[in-house]
RNA sequence: GCCCGGGUGGUGGAAUCGGUAUACACAAGGGACUUAAAAUCCCUUGGGGGCAACCCCAUGCGGGUUCGAAUCCCGCCCCGGGCACCA
C-alpha cells in the first residue's frame, strides 16, 4: 500500500478541479474515437441558446443531470459521445443585438466563449472537437440543404396564410409563440393578424405516423402525452350541407349522432364561401365583422370578451339529415385552421353552440334523451336519440356509425379523422437566420438554389432592423437581393425570408458526429454507427415543438433515403424545472440565479451534487442556498476516508452496507433518481465513520469513489489517483454488487394488532410464517393487546410483518 | 375551462406491486474541543400526554374500500407548469 497517499491535506476544490480539467484536455479523456468505438452511445443534451447573461442555474441543472447519465454509461463500458453546440440564430439574439446596438455576428462568438467556459467549469464530459453553432455557414449550409430536400419532395410549400404579426418585433410569430394574444417576447404587445406568403413544411401529412410511432419510443410519459395531445387526433365525420350557390358547406363533427339537432351552421369569418353566400342586405354587416376579426391574432382573437359574437349572412343551407334549411352565420370562434373552417351547431348538445343560440335566439332541438340528466345542453354520451327519425331510441354510440353510414349512402357525409396539428410555418421576416435558398425569376418562377451554390451566405448587414413594411431586412440589400436566375441567367430576386430556429434544432443531433465533413451534412457510415440518439434528456418545455419538429425532419429525411431510421431519439427523459421562490427562473421575474459565484465558493463538484440533491431530477426543485454546505461536508468526509484507507477486506457491517449501497445507487442512477442515490452514499459514509465501520480499506473506498464519480468527477479523479491509480477513474468499471453480501443477517419484523404497530421482533431473514406468528404471540407487549381476545385472522407478509386481528 | 405534475416535520425532501411514515440533508437547541471564535466531533429535534414502561394524534380537506391507506376509489380545496372556444 505504499502508493496510497496518506496525506492529511485538506480538500481544495479549486485546485483539484483546475488540475483535472487540464488533465482531461491533455489526456483527451473526454474524446471518443468515432471510427473505432465498439459500443457507441450518444448522450445528447439540449444545446443552449447562448444569451449574453450566460448560463443560469436552470440550464446547468439540465446539463449536469444528463452528464451524470453519460458518465455512468461510460463506466458501464459504453463509448460515450457527449456533444454540445449552440443554438445561436433567432429573434432573441437579434433583439438583443438591436438593443445594445452591436451586430449579432459580433455578439454571438463572445457569448459562446462565455458559455463554453461555464460549461467546462461545471465539468461536463463534452467532446469539444465536435462543437457546432447553428450560425456557422458550415452548419447552415446543410440547414438550407434540408430545406431543398423537403422542397423537392413537395413537403415545403408556399401558402398565403393569415399569420400572427407582432408590431413590436415587426415580424411574424408562429401560432405557438403567441401567448394569450400577446407576443411571447413582448408581453405587453397585442398580436394582430396579417396575410403573408409563407413557407410551410407539411408536417400534417405525417400526423398519423408521428402519433403511431410514439408507441415504439422509450420516452417519459408526460412528454408522450403532450405529443399525443398536440397532434390531437379526433374521429368523426365530415357532413355536407348543400347551399343555393351549388358549392356545399362541409363541416367536421365528432358527434354525427346529433345531426338532427343541427339548427344552424357557423363559418369562420375567413371561410371562402362567405363572399358567395352573403346576401346583399347583410354584406355591410358581414364586412364589418370580418374586419374586426382580422384585427386580432389567429389563436386568441377573442381574448377579453367571453361573450359569443357572430353575424347572420342572410343565407341558408340544408341539414343533410332533416333536409330542413338552416341559417348560416359567421363567428370568430370558428377557426379556419381547424377542420373545414365550418361547423354544424347543435345547441342542445354543445356548450358553445348553446350559448350562441341563446344569445341570438336560434332554435334549440333536443335529440338526445339522457338517462337521468335533464338540463340542456347535455354533452354526454349516455342516452338515446329522439327527434331523429328512424334513429330514435338508438344509443349515441351506435348512432354515430349508423347515421354516418346512412349519410354516406346519400353522398352527404363520410367518416373523417381530424388532427389539431398545424403545418409548420418556417418563414421569418427577420435578418438573423439562415436565408431560405429560393430564387424568384420572372420567367422561370420559383427556382431552388442549386446545391453547389450553398450556402446562401447571410450578408453582413449593418442595418438589420425589421421595419413596418413586413419585408425582410435582406430585401433592402440590393447587391445580395438581385441574383442571376440559376436556370435562365436573367436577373432574379432572392427569397428574403430566413428560416425558423426550430429548423436549426430539428437536425442538429445528426450533425454532431459529422462536424468534420464539408461535403455532406452527415456521413452515412458514422450516422449508421452512432444514431439514432441513445439518450436524450431535456426540458418538457420542448415536449411538443422541438421534439415534434425533429421527429418530422428525421421522418422526412428517412423517406427521402437519407437516413436508415425514422425516429431520432430512442429514449427521452424530461427533467424538471428549477424554480426560485415558487416560480420558474426568468429575467422578467428577476429571480435568475447565476451559478458562477456558487462554483467559485464551493467548487463545481459540490455544486453539481447539490443541484442533484435538491429534489427528484425529473421533477425539479426549489433553489435555495441553504444546504449546500451539507454536500461539501460529505465530500470532505469522503476525502478523509480516502486518506485513511489501508489494507483490504473490511468489517462485515461495512461490506454489507457497501453492497446495499452499490445496488441502491445503480438502480437510482438508472432511473435518474439522483437525490436518493446521493442519500444512499451519505448513509454508507455515515456507517463507515461510525463504530460499526471498522478500518476503511481499499475494498470499501474504491467502489465508493466509483459510485461518486459521475456526480463529482474532478473529486473522484483526485481520490482515484490518491488511491494509487494512474488511469482516469472513467476508464474503470462501475462496481458490481453481490446479493449474498448485501443480505442482512437479522431483520426486524413488525407485529401489529388490528393494524397498529405494537412490537418489533428481530429475526433471521426467511423465517417461516408459523415461527413468526408464534414469536409474535409470545411477545409481551403484543399479549397485552391480544389479552384473551379471540384472534380472528393472522396476516403474514414475509420478512415484513405480522398482523393479528382480534 | 381542459390536460399534466404536486400538496408529507421549522425547511428541501424519503417511503407509492397498500405492509415499520418522516431516510438523507439543512436549520435550530445542547454538549465536547478552544483563551475565544470559526471549523470539526457527539447528542436532541413531528405534535400531545406520562416519573417511566409506554399511550394517543398526525402525510391539503371530507367520505369510502381494506386486517392495514401518504399510497387505491369518490367528492372538494390549494400550488406549479402547459394549452386556449379543436367542432
Amino acid at each position: 500500500m505504499a502508493d496510497i497517499h496518506n496525506e492529511t491535506d485538506t480538500y481544495d476544490p479549486a485546485a483539484v478541479e483546475a488540475k483535472w480539467q487540464r488533465r482531461w484536455i491533455e489526456r483527451g479523456t473526454n474524446t471518443v474515437s468515432l471510427e473505432r468505438a465498439e459500443r457507441p452511445f450518444v448522450n445528447l443534451m439540449m444545446y443552449p441558446y447562448p444569451s449574453a447573461e450566460g448560463l443560469h442555474v436552470g440550464n446547468v441543472f439540465a446539463f449536469i443531470g444528463s452528464d451524470i447519465h453519460g458518465r455512468y454509461r461510460r463506466l458501464r463500458g459504453y463509448d460515450v459521445f457527449e456533444p454540445i453546440g449552440f443554438d445561436a440564430f433567432g429573434i432573441h439574439s437579434e433583439n438583443y443585438a438591436l438593443q445594445v446596438n452591436t451586430h449579432p455576428a459580433e455578439l454571438i462568438p463572445r457569448n459562446i466563449a462565455r458559455f463554453r467556459e461555464q460549461l467546462r467549469r461545471i465539468g461536463l464530459m463534452v467532446n469539444w472537437e465536435h462543437e457546432l453553432s447553428t450560425t456557422d455557414p458550415a452548419y447552415y449550409k446543410w440547414t438550407q440543404w434540408i430545406f431543398l430536400q423537403l422542397y423537392e419532395a413537395g413537403l415545403a410549400v408556399k401558402k398565403a396564410a393569415p399569420v400572427n404579426w407582432c408590431p413590436q418585433c415587426m415580424t411574424v410569430l408562429a401560432n405557438e409563440q403567441v401567448i394569450n394574444g400577446f407576443c411571447e417576447r413582448h408581453p405587453d404587445t397585442t398580436v394582430s393578424q396579417r396575410v403573408l406568403e409563407q413557407w410551410f413544411f407539411t408536417i400534417t401529412q405525417f400526423a398519423q405516423r408521428l402519433l403511431d410511432n410514439l408507441d415504439t419510443l422509450d420516452w417519459s410519459d408526460s412528454t408522450r402525452t403532450a405529443q399525443i395531445n398536440w397532434i390531437g387526433r379526433s374521429e368523426g365525420a365530415e357532413l355536407v350541407f348543400e347551399t343555393p350557390v351549388g358549392e356545399p358547406i362541409r363541416v367536421f363533427t365528432t358527434r354525427p349522432d346529433t345531426v338532427f339537432g343541427a339548427t344552424y351552421v357557423l363559418l369562420a369569418p375567413e371561410h371562402p364561401l362567405v363572399d358567395r353566400l352573403t346576401a346583399a342586405e347583410q354584406q355591410a354587416e358581414v364586412n364589418a365583422y370580418r374586419r374586426r376579426a382580422t384585427r386580432m391574432d389567429v389563436v386568441a382573437r377573442r381574448i377579453g370578451s367571453a361573450e359569443k359574437t357572430g353575424v347572420f349572412i342572410g343565407a341558408y343551407a340544408s341539414n343533410p339529415a332533416t333536409g330542413q334549411m338552416v341559417p348560416i352565420w359567421i363567428a370568430d370562434y370558428v377557426l379556419m385552421e381547424y377542420g373545414t373552417g365550418a361547423i354544424m351547431a347543435v345547441p342542445a348538445h354543445d356548450e358553445r353552440d348553446y350559448e350562441f343560440a341563446t344569445q341570438f335566439d336560434l332554435p334549440i332541438v333536443r335529440v338526445i334523451e339522457p338517462e337521468n340528466e335533464e338540463t340542456l345542453p347535455y354533452t354526454g354520451w349516455d342516452g338515446s336519440l329522439v327527434n331523429s327519425g328512424r334513429f330514435d331510441a338508438m344509443s349515441c354510440r351506435d348512432a354515430v356509425g349508423a347515421i354516418t353510414k346512412w349519410l354516406e349512402e346519400k353522398r352527404l357525409g363520410k367518416e373523417e379523422v381530424q388532427y389539431r396539428l398545424h403545418d409548420w410555418c418556417i418563414s421569418r421576416q427577420r435578418y438573423w437566420g439562415p436565408p431560405i435558398p429560393i430564387i424568384y425569376c420572372d420567367d422561370c418562377g420559383e427556382v431552388p438554389v442549386p446545391e453547389a451554390d450553398l450556402p446562401v451566405i447571410l450578408p453582413p448587414l449593418d442595418d438589420f432592423r425589421p421595419d413596418a413594411s413586413g419585408v425582410s431586412p435582406l430585401a433592402r440589400n440590393e447587391e445580395w437581393y438581385r441574383v442571376p436566375c440559376p436556370r435562365c441567367g436573367k436577373t432574379a430576386r432572392r427569397e428574403t425570408d430566413v428560416s425558423d430556429t426550430f429548423l436549426d434544432s430539428a437536425w442538429y443531433y445528426l450533425r454532431y458526429p459529422s462536424t468534420d465533413f464539408d461535403d455532406r451534412p452527415f456521413d452515412a457510415e458514422l450516422t449508421r454507427k452512432w444514431l439514432p440518439v441513445d439518450s436524450y434528456i431535456g426540458g418538457n418545455e420542448h415536449a411538443v415543438l422541438h421534439l415534434m419538429y425533429a421527429r418530422f425532419i428525421t421522418m422526412a429525411l428517412h423517406d427521402l433515403g437519407h437516413l436508415p431510421f425514422e425516429e431520432p431519439f430512442t429514449r427521452f427523459r424530461a427533467h424538471g424545472t428549477i424554480v426560485k421562490d415558487g416560480a420558474k427562473m426568468s429575467k422578467s421575474r428577476g429571480n435568475v440565479v447565476v451559478p458562477d459565484a456558487y462554483i467559485a465558493r464551493w467548487g463545481a463538484d459540490t455544486f453539481r451534487m447539490y443541484l442533484m440533491f435538491l429534489g427528484p431530477y425529473q421533477e425539479g426543485g426549489d433553489f435555495r442556498d441553504t444546504g449546500i454546505s451539507g454536500i461539501r461536508r460529505f465530500l470532505e468526509r469522503v476525502w478523509g476516508i480516502v486518506s485513511e484507507t489501508d489494507g483490504t477486506g473490511g468489517a462485515e457491517p461495512a461490506v454489507r452496507k457497501l453492497h446495499q449501497t452499490i445496488r441502491k445507487v445503480t438502480v437510482d442512477v438508472e432511473g435518474l433518481r439522483y437525490n436518493t442515490a446521493i442519500a444512499a452514499m451519505m448513509e454508507y459514509v455515515n456507517l463507515l465513520r461510525s463504530d460499526e465501520g471498522g478500518q476503511v480499506t481499499r475494498d470499501l473506498t474504491e467502489p465508493l469513489v466509483l459510485l461518486l464519480s459521475p456526480f463529482a468527477p474532478h473529486f473522484a479523479e483526485e481520490c482515484w489517483e490518491r488511491l494509487g491509480h494512474h488511469e482516469s477513474v472513467f476508464d474503470a468499471c462501475w462496481p458490481d454488487f453481490d446479493e449474498q453480501l448485501a443480505r442482512e443477517a437479522e431483520i426486524e419484523i413488525v407485529v401489529q394488532v388490528n393494524g397498529k404497530v405494537r412490537s418489533r421482533l428481530t429475526v433471521r431473514p426467511g423465517i417461516s410464517e408459523e415461527e413468526a406468528i408464534r414469536l409474535a404471540k409470545a411477545d409481551e407487549s403484543v399479549r397485552k393487546f391480544v389479552n384473551g381476545k379471540e384472534i380472528r385472522k393472522e396476516i403474514w407478509v414475509p420478512d415484513r410483518l405480522v398482523n393479528l386481528v382480534v
